[in-house]
RNA sequence: GGGCGAAUAGCUCAGUUGGGAGAGCACCUGCCUUACAAGCAGGGGGUCACAGGUUCGAGCCCUGUUUUGCCCA
């Protein structure tokens, strides 16, 4: 018990942090087994990036899961937070290439499919426990042995056998479709890998002969270039300006290629001409109607953005030199009417921003028509929650509206897709296994598809893949589906409503019960973190810097579900001081429990003082409030009432309140009663801290008296409702304001603070006169007053005096020689006035009819009181007045 | 173009069944009081964006407007 003392003034984190964590691991108690014998709660953790680095945003999402998860332990719950990393199909192979690049100066194409899988699994390895490692600083209570990776044996057989069901259901399908496709990472992205972006450009306005006439007609185009694969020409039917037009053949300029007018409800009469060139091959809504009236698709541009053969003269040019070129050539015959500036969404690749290209090319999709439609179904009824509720709105309207899904990428990096071409009969086979000759002819020459699918699609089997389904087994029995997902808002689509299709296509079930999204961490002027205005924030140096439970408390304090939060320094000193302040209060209790054995203690013996009752009470109100807060997913509001509970209460007023007892030397009861309570109030304070702030509680925890190995194998505090007194807490709240107003007043008279003076007080309210006897010491001993009189009659009253009034209660200081008359007459006055508005106020109420007669019953009786009670003390301030100014 | 947020003290933000506006930081006054100056005590500061409406009563509910952010097309 010695070493206490020697705690220092400040908590330091750094002695504390490792050894914990290396602690808690070892002793296995981040383990999760199933036990039958308690209830499950399960957290998948979102996989991070297996090359990635960790960011403040990890930092806030692995907090909240932290906190949640153990907190559930601490309920008693078999808690299993399940980790992995996530392969990142494509992220990842850009790092590896730019490797390749830098180190052996090669490119993709310089080795082999093989030669490139062994670099990328060799940089997964050394670089795949960085980010766990860096996890770890976090305090995560998460299951370190059941670790998974989205490439790893068992998640790869969940992924084939996904993918062979789908496939065998005709829910994934293989077609020349428009694809979004990335001509700098060489591959098709999804719908939502592409990145909408407004930007300046060109409305061209070209002409095109009327075949057979000299007329023109003037089509308006972002994109001339596509002009080449221009396979029609489109109006709206209901457009009166062209009905003459439908049916007729135009040429198209330059290639002089005939194409016809047809009438297509998409196209909007509004814009431009009202006339549209049709290129199915590059543009999605030009392919869609294409296919309403069986275009031909023709491809002017190629994987690298470079024209092709089709495009005649321009063949081999970059798309936008070819638009430089082609634009020449019109001006020259005199085909170009106007150029118009022009706002327009680009699509750009969401990993390396290049502009995508669409365009037509045969690719695997799933189906998603019948997926959605129960996944809509799970969050209308309730199986699964989003929290807060109006991304419900957001999921809908995506999955309602939502298309196929490409899968394949041209990538090496990534889930094989599962499906062989026979090279002797054009068989497609799909199968778990590698075939060894074809269904169909018997041939053993197969070849395998080259691409990989969507790292998605192994994410949105990770609630069940990381519990070894398809494999029937305990745990997945017993832990899935899983309790809540933390997440970010900007994976909602890519991820979360991935998992839910997924979920009950293959379970049945919806793979968690609610869906906890958080906003970002953005720096203190508002700004999203980017590597590219290098304001990021690195987590560890904050570690490094203030400890872990400092940047937790910094990532939850004012925090509100769905919202962002601005990362602020100032913020972050808040948190630290608070720390300190919990470090310094245990430092307070542990110097006076020297002589305190808990197991000699007999708690039936205990004397309880009206400020051991209070905050007896209002620990018990806190447990219950707190409690709530984490149900309802309320961070940022648990934070705020633990750190006024801490400070306000626990240290400002109670601390105090117990000081003189404590400071007795005997082993009286008095002290023994107090250091029973300041240590049960302390520990319950650690306990509901502890998952926000897990080390310093540790730290703290262990010096205190009690059993148990560790606080987070403690029991979460439970409410005791027997314990919370109104009575105790009103009568405790009449002591108070009547220290603050001594306080008041000495100060406002600037009386040296150390001094010590003499009060008179007075009621003529029995109650509150016996609360003021009653609570005597603590106003002498915290109002510093020497001399306190608590008297029913005021005989003679002082001259040179200066006068409060609250709860009814009249406070005199006698301050020979210090109060300033004028002072206080000014003082009086300000409150008179004050008086008068209140008292206006409450009976602007009470004359209101309709306020008597609807409001409840107890406001009405409340402001009667409140008027009543203003009105007395008016008086007794004019009166005092009164006798200052005679 | 459609959808979803935000707008509250100088700054950053809380304010969840509608019943006298809160915190942290900053500011002012006074204190090294033996847990803590990363502290203690006290204090000032708000037309809750704007305009209507519902209600006895609106920061909160409804309608519209402005500014601003995000998502989708």
């Amino acid at each position: 018990m010695d070493k206490q003392k020697n705690l220092s003034t400040t908590y330091d984190p750094a002695q504390v942090e490792d050894k914990w964590y290396s602690h808690w691991k070892e002793h296995g108690y981040f383990q999760a087994e199933a036990n039958q014998d308690k209830e499950p709660f399960t957290i998948m953790m979102p996989p991070p990036n297996v090359t990635g680095q960790l960011h403040i945003g990890h930092a806030l999402d692995h907090t909240f899961q932290d906190i949640l998860i153990r907190w559930k332990r601490m309920q008693g719950y078999e808690a299993l937070w399940l980790p992995g990393t996530d392969h990142a199909s494509i992220a990842t192979e850009v790092k590896v290439v730019n490797k390749m690049r830098e180190e052996e100066g090669l490119s993709k194409d310089d080795i082999s499919r093989e030669e490139f899988l062994e670099r990328a699994w060799d940089w997964t390895e050394e670089y795949g426990d960085t980010i766990t490692n860096q996890l770890q600083q976090l305090g995560v209570s998460c299951d370190w042995d059941r670790e998974r990776f989205t490439m790893d044996e068992g998640c790869n057989q969940a992924v084939k056998e996904a993918f062979v069901q789908l496939y065998e259901e005709g829910l994934i399908y293989r077609g020349d479709y428009i694809v979004n496709w990335c001509p700098d990472c060489l591959t098709t992205l999804s719908d939502i890998e592409v990145e909408h972006e407004e930007q300046p450009g060109k409305l061209y306005h070209i002409k095109y002969q009327i075949k057979n006439s000299n007329q023109y007609i003037v089509v308006a185009t972002t994109r001339p270039e596509t002009l080449l694969g221009d396979t029609a020409i489109a109006v709206n039917p209901a457009d009166e300006r062209y009905q003459n037009l439908l049916g007729e053949k135009v040429i198209i300029p330059i290639v002089e290629r005939e194409i016809e007018v047809v009438a297509d409800e998409y196209v909007d009469s509004e814009f431009g001409t009202g006339l549209v060139k049709v290129t199915p091959a590059h543009d999605p809504n030009d392919f869609e109607i294409g296919e309403r009236h069986d275009l031909e698709v023709i491809k002017v541009i190629d994987d690298q953005a470079r024209m092709t053969a089709a495009a005649g003269k321009y063949e081999g040019l970059d798309r936008y030199q070819c638009r430089k070129d082609l634009i020449a050539d019109l001006k020259e015959a005199n085909l170009l009417e106007k150029i118009e500036d022009h706002e327009h969404s680009v699509g750009q690749c969401y990993r390396c921003d290049t502009t995508v290209e669409p365009l037509v090319s045969k690719q695997w999709y799933v189906a998603m028509e019948e997926l959605a439609k129960p996944a809509i179904e799970a969050v209308r009824n309730g199986a699964t929650n989003f929290v807060p509720e109006r991304f419900d709105k957001i999921y809908f309207n995506w999955m309602e509206n939502i298309r196929d899904w490409c899968i394949s990428r041209q990538l090496w990096w990534g889930h094989r897709i599962p499906a062989w071409y026979c090279q002797d009969c054009e068989q497609v086979i799909v199968s778990r296994e590698e075939p060894e000759i074809c269904s169909a002819c018997d041939s053993s020459n197969l070849e395998q598809d080259e691409d990989v699918l969507d790292t998605w699609f192994s994410s949105g089997l990770w609630p069940f893949s990381t519990l070894d389904w398809p494999e029937d087994n305990q745990d997945l029995d017993y832990f899935y589906p899983t309790d809540v997902l933390v997440t970010g808002r900007d994976i909602i689509f890519f991820w979360v409503a991935r998992m839910i299709f997924m979920a009950l296509k293959f379970t049945d079930k919806t793979p968690f019960e609610d869906v906890y999204i958080h906003g970002l961490v953005r720096d203190a002027q508002g700004r999203k973190m980017s590597k590219s205005l290098g304001n990021g924030i690195d987590p560890l140096e904050v570690i490094e810097e203030v400890g872990c439970d400092t940047l937790r408390m910094t990532l939850i304090t004012g925090n509100t579900p769905g919202n962002d939060i601005r990362y602020r320094p100032e913020k972050v000193e808040a948190s630290r001081n608070f720390a300190n302040k919990l470090w310094n209060a245990s430092r307070f209790v542990l110097m006076n429990l020297d002589d305190f054995d808990l197991n000699e203690l007999d708690n039936n013996k205990l004397d309880y003082t009206l400020a051991d009752q209070w905050i007896l009470s209002r620990l018990n109100k806190k447990i219950k409030r707190v409690t709530e807060l984490l149900e309802e997913y309320q961070f940022g509001q648990v934070s705020q009432e633990l750190y006024d509970f801490v400070w306000r209460e626990f240290c400002d007023w109670y601390i105090e309140l117990i000081k003189p007892r404590l400071y007795q030397e005997d082993d009286s009861l008095e002290r023994q009663t107090a250091q029973y309570v300041i240590w049960f109030v302390l520990e319950n304070i650690l306990r509901l801290l502890h998952p926000i702030m897990p080390f310093i509680t540790e730290e703290i925890w262990q010096y205190l008296p009690g059993e148990g190995e560790s606080i987070m194998l403690a029991q979460w505090p439970v409410v005791d409702k027997s314990i919370i007194n109104e009575q105790v807490e009103s009568e405790m709240q009449v002591i108070m304001e009547v220290i603050r107003s001594i306080r008041n007043i000495r100060n406002e008279m600037q009386v040296n603070p150390g001094k010590e003076i003499t009060a008179i007080l007075t009621s003529d309210v029995t109650e509150k006169l016996e609360i003021i006897q009653m609570g005597q010491d603590y106003i002498a001993d915290l109002a510093k007053v020497s001399e306190l009189e608590v008297t029913e009659d005021l005989e003679t009253r002082p001259e040179q005096a200066s006068t409060a009034i609250t709860e009814k209660i009249e406070i005199i200081l006698p301050l020979a020689g210090m109060v300033d008359l004028d002072k206080e007459i000014v003082r009086l006055e300000e409150e008179i006035e004050e008086m008068e508005f209140e008292i206006k106020r409450a009976e602007g109420k009470l004359n209101n009819d309709g306020f008597v007669n609807n409001a409840p019953e107890h406001l009405v009786e409340e402001e009667r009181q409140k008027k009543e009670e203003y009105t007395a003390k008016k008086k007794q301030l004019e009166e005092r007045l009164a006798s200052l100014k005679t």
